[in-house]
DNA sequence: AATGAACCCAACCGCAATACC
DNA sequence: TGGTATTGCGGTTGGGTTCAT
């Protein structure tokens, strides 16, 4: 039957947008609201189709955006999200206050994504990629140090993955977010439901059975009962001041090795330090980005501008980014606790 | 300094869901 | 109840910027 198109094609502007056609946009939305999307490029004497006024708005701008880089705790906070929601982009975006979808997913794919790659995770099931892992080793040694027990030796290895997950996990958890009505451990197909999540602004979760939908990430599937401190899908709350308590308690740098598998590389920095480089970043990020006022009026290619450049235009090597980066690959890395002699299924 | 590659992000596209008549 | 309009969403693209050589 075919389907009309959002708005007429011709006669209309596409691309990035002026910063008079900003302030139109906003002017009238100052004045009307924003009702109709179709009829508003025309009252407010836009040549635009209302599609991309409505997209102007909600990802540019609104004016509670929040501008600027990504915290810490915010990038804890997508990938917790995402583990749950998948690529719901508006569903995560939506308990990051301030933050569009649009910005969450360029994130993602931009910075995070690449992240969990470079550590051996799988982006989508945020589990330790088998072929990152050398599987064939892992089997070899694990086969030949338990000969009696093929099935055992599988299990050990599908726990391995499993806490290297949760490993992994735990450290995503250490901000603000709690998991609430998590009260039985062996649930191993926890799950969380969207339409029951809290309200926007408030990040917490909360996890029901609905059958209705898909499983937590596999990472839940290891969780001891005795270990929730460091099990993705039990029961969290890591102010991020208690940190380095919870490091030192929980992963303590080692060197651990396992059926031949040797973790040595897989310790964790310290968190004070990574917080540390953080906040500099920030107060950095204060003093040479516009504010958001200002950069609102802007066409589009300037608070691009503003927000792509002002590590590099700082040090005048634009290094900045790359080491955050190259840090925060090493930051996540997740080192093999002791529990690895648990038993994964329990 | 030049230039090609890589990165980044605003904007677009098209489908799905919802609202409305 | 069915058809159409509108809105919301996720994936993708285009072009500006930065980096590496």
């Amino acid at each position: 039957m075919g389907r009309t198109p959002c708005c007429e094609k011709e006669g209309l502007k596409k691309g990035p947008w002026t910063p008079e056609e900003d302030q139109k946009l906003i002017d009238y939305i100052q004045k009307h609201g924003y009702g109709n999307w179709r009829t508003l490029p025309k009252n407010a004497g836009l040549q635009r189709c209302g599609k991309s006024c409505r997209l102007r708005w909600t990802n540019y701008l609104r004016p509670d955006i929040k501008r600027g880089r990504f915290s810490f705790e915010e990038e804890e906070a997508i990938i917790q999200l995402h583990s749950i929601l998948g690529n719901k982009w508006s569903a995560i975006a939506a308990r990051l206050p301030g933050r569009t979808d649009n910005e969450i997913k360029n994130y993602w794919n931009t910075h995070i994504r690449k992240k969990l790659l470079r550590m051996g995770i799988d982006p989508v099931t945020h589990n330790p990629r088998l072929d990152v892992l050398d599987l064939s080793s892992i089997l070899g040694s694990s086969f030949y140090n338990n000969p009696n027990s093929q099935i055992n030796s599988f299990s050990r290895l599908i726990g391995i993955h499993n806490r290297l997950a949760n490993s992994f996990m735990s450290f995503n958890n250490m901000s603000h977010f709690s998991m609430q009505n998590v009260e039985n451990h062996e649930q191993s197909n926890m799950i969380i439901s969207q339409s029951q999540l809290l309200p926007p602004q408030q990040p917490h979760y909360q996890i029901d059975q609905s059958p209705a939908l898909p499983p937590l990430h596999e990472a839940s599937a290891g969780c001891s009962p005795s270990t929730t401190t460091s099990c993705g899908g039990e029961a969290y709350l890591f102010p991020s001041s208690n940190f380095s308590d919870f490091y030192s308690q929980n992963c303590q740098q080692q060197t651990q090795e396992l059926n031949g598998f040797d973790y040595s590389e897989c310790a964790l920095p310290s968190y004070d330090f990574y917080k540390q480089e953080q906040e500099q970043e920030q107060v950095h990020q204060q003093v040479i980005e516009p504010s958001p006022e200002t950069s609102t009026l802007n066409s589009s290619p300037t608070p691009l501008n503003s927000n792509s450049t002002y590590f590099s235009t700082a040090n005048g090597n634009g290094t900045d980014q790359d080491e955050k980066e190259s840090y925060c690959s090493d930051f996540f890395k997740f080192e093999i606790p002791d529990l690895l002699d648990v038993n994964p299924f329990v």
